[in-house]
DNA sequence: CACGTAACGGTTGAG
DNA sequence: GTCTCAACCGTTACG
């Protein structure tokens, strides 16, 4: 089934079958759907749902009910059975599109920290963003923990055998002859004790660093090659994991190929993985230099990182403004905070507060495509009697896009491992939304 | 009513 | 190329 309204549940699925998923999806998240709890909140939700949660005739008093109301589900069914294959995500009770399994794109994940800065209590965060209020609590105890908004790294384990030590020697081993072999790279970390018969890498492992890693300092391998080509079509990677977020803007389904200009329509961050980050092999590999030295980092420098950057390399490419300050930067932070671009249109309703939070296709397949703003409520059904409700004007906070967008965007090594665990002692203290990556802006480049 | 959090089903990616 | 597993995700519902 491609649509579900489960009122039953409470939260309704909406699912977009996806290559290979099938309907898996429409299961996830809400858990209980037959739960035999009591549903002893159906007050509650009708509150924050007066109709959607209607049964087929519904949404009249919440017509335009943000998110993807039924009606505006069914407007995207209407796009086509090509856009249904391609889009999928849920929708939560507030009314609120999530995928399932992935985190909120960054942009909501600022609004929703730039909010609690603004002194709206979580609560209403919640309901203006249509978040759950367990994850605006999460991402607010996150940020106040680490000073990041960022979520976590997802998937993946932490190396326990490549360790950058490892890595470094497998590299040095592999420079210093070429045609070395996984098994002859693997005795010499035993025979020079970098490894230990516990703890030393695989064949299959050391193959896949020389292949993934190592493979692209010798030749214009895949990273580069994503990287050097012109500003290349945006792939179609919206397609992979489009977010059904209806834009609140342009329900008609218009939303979705390329929002508001901004190259790549993507506006979606992927959240790497963050732990690597204190190892990144690239980094390790010093990949980086690299690519500087090429001179491709400039704009792009994710690309040398994501193995899978063919992924995504044209949007980041033409989306991400060519911007000093990147030196230093690990592909974690990269993957996930290039994809903020400089252009605010990407947010229809944070526009002009935001910067753009363009969502290249990143390495995961899950990618919300949809501008943040999809996200938000047109038009909060329990409306605050106050202007815009998502950009305070002169709200003390407000912050140049650009500037923004440098925070946004680069993340200041020393801060990278940081994201995962309080570093800073001091550092957490949002000061401003410079801050709001726990990500200092560079003041200098380098 | 607001909020912290466990449980849950989901995604991800290194090994 | 496939599988396993442990990390994370957001939502839901309990307390």
């Amino acid at each position: 089934m491609k649509f579900t309204l489960g009122l039953g549940s409470r939260a309704w699925r909406v699912s977009w079958e996806r290559p290979g998923e099938g309907g898996c999806a429409l299961l996830g998240g809400a858990r209980r759907i037959s739960s035999p709890r009591p549903v002893r909140r159906g007050s509650r939700l009708a509150r924050a749902l007066p109709l959607c949660l209607s049964r087929g005739g519904g949404a009249r008093a919440l017509p335009d009910c943000a998110g993807p109301s039924p009606g505006r589900l069914g407007a995207r069914q209407l796009a086509g059975p090509r856009a249904m294959e391609q889009t999928y995500g849920e929708v939560n009770q507030l009314g609120g599109v999530f995928v399932n399994g992935r985190p909120l794109p960054n942009a909501i994940r600022l609004r929703i920290v730039e909010l609690a800065q603004l002194g709206i209590r979580p609560c209403d965060i919640s309901r203006q963003l249509r978040v759950s209020h367990g994850c605006v609590s999460k991402i607010l105890a996150r940020y106040n923990e680490t000073g990041s908004i960022l979520p976590g790294a997802i998937g993946g384990s932490k190396p326990r055998v490549t360790t950058p030590n490892v890595v470094k020697h497998i590299r040095d081993y592999k420079q210093g002859d070429p045609g070395i072999f996984a098994w002859e790279i693997r005795d010499r970390l035993l025979a020079d004790g970098v490894c230990d018969k516990y703890n030393v890498p695989s064949v299959s492992s050391i193959s896949r660093i020389l292949r993934n890693k190592i493979g692209s300092l010798g030749q214009p391998g895949p990273y580069e090659a994503s990287k050097q080509p012109p500003p290349q079509p945006a792939l179609p990677y919206n397609h992979i994991y489009q977010y059904p977020y209806p834009s609140p803007v342009s329900p008609t389904g218009a939303k979705m190929g390329s929002h508001h200009g901004v190259p790549g329509s993507a506006s979606h961050v992927s959240i790497p993985r963050s732990w690597p980050s204190a190892h990144s092999v690239s980094n390790i590999l010093g990949i980086r230099t690299f690519m500087e030295q090429t001179g491709a980092l400039a704009g792009s420098e994710g690309a040398a990182y994501s193995p899978k950057m063919e992924d995504w390399a044209g949007v980041n490419r033409t989306a991400f403004p060519a911007t000093p300050g990147v030196n230093g930067l690990e592909k974690p932070a990269l993957d996930a905070d290039i994809k903020y671009t400089q252009s605010a249109s990407g947010l229809s309703a944070v526009g002009g507060f935001l910067p753009a939070c363009a969502y290249p296709a990143s390495n995961q397949h899950g990618v919300y495509s949809a501008p943040a703003g999809g996200y938000l409520a047109p038009g909060p059904p329990w409306s605050p009697a106050q202007g815009p409700p998502l950009a305070p004007p002169g709200a003390g906070v407000t912050v140049h896009g650009g500037e923004l967008a440098a925070a946004m965007t680069f993340k200041h090594p020393s801060r990278e491992v940081a994201d995962r665990k309080p570093p800073s002692p001091g550092g957490k203290a949002p000061d401003g939304l410079s801050g709001l990556h726990g990500l200092p802006i560079p003041a200098s480049t380098s």
